[in-house]
DNA sequence: CATATAATTCAATGAGTATTGAAATATATG
DNA sequence: CATATATTTCAATACTCATTGAATTATATG
């Protein structure tokens, strides 16, 4: 996969609110899944499927407590944070701007009038 | 508007392939719509509805050619541009991921085995 | 003023996906 | 094994928004 098609799975999955807020909690440290639901104040099945969504690009990883397999841990993926912000920064780039003077009109339509005169 | 919201709304600008690659395009220099639609295939008023929702996320601005008011041209805005990278920076920072042990199982339930044993 | 070019606006359609509610799975404990 | 907790999975619904086609606006020119 191109590190374009990457970034607009990227954007797909930050798009959504709530789905972004659960990642910026996860920022903070690691949550289970009725934490996050006690904070944002979203039932659980919801907050289910948008952790898939964020473990699916990659942002997230979980496990299950070790001593009580009943909670599932979510945090997130230093490592792979780090590559996709890199890929960001490659593409929103303001050193990328360039100057360009638009061909339109096109020459065919220019000449015209530049030569009737 | 607060940052986390301006970004899911950046997010949301650019999770679209086609309105990506029409920003793309135009972060490569100035562009009018028919030259967009000369090289994405795509229909003119299709574009301009991308580029209005890219123009109203501050990511491009536009002029009337001036000599001739038919066509507009359109570009990114650096400055903006440059805004937003910041406030991605600051969301989506590695070194903002936190040590934290989750508050779950919550205190009430461990207690009673802590205490029985 | 009539015609042509560039681009936008508007209304309607369609596809993708967030959300909801109900049922199922995994683990722990008496 | 039965019950409770945490979480997920599944099917159905609702909603957002990209796309399409037709009509409209703005500018230029004969």
């Amino acid at each position: 996969m191109k590190n374009g098609e990457i970034l607009a799975k990227l954007f797909k999955t930050l798009a959504d609110p709530n789905r972004a807020r659960i990642f910026d909690l996860l920022l903070t440290g690691t949550h289970c899944n009725c934490e996050i639901a006690a904070i944002t104040e979203l039932p659980m099945n919801l907050i289910s499927h948008h952790l898939k969504v964020l473990s699916q690009m990659g942002l997230i990883t979980s496990h299950r407590k070790e001593d009580d397999g009943r909670w599932i841990y979510y945090n997130a993926d230093e490592v792979q944070i780090k590559r996709l912000q890199g890929y960001f920064l490659d593409y929103f780039d303001p050193k990328r701007i360039q100057e360009r003077t638009p061909q339109c009109p096109p020459r065919a339509a220019t000449k015209k009038r530049d030569e009737d005169e």
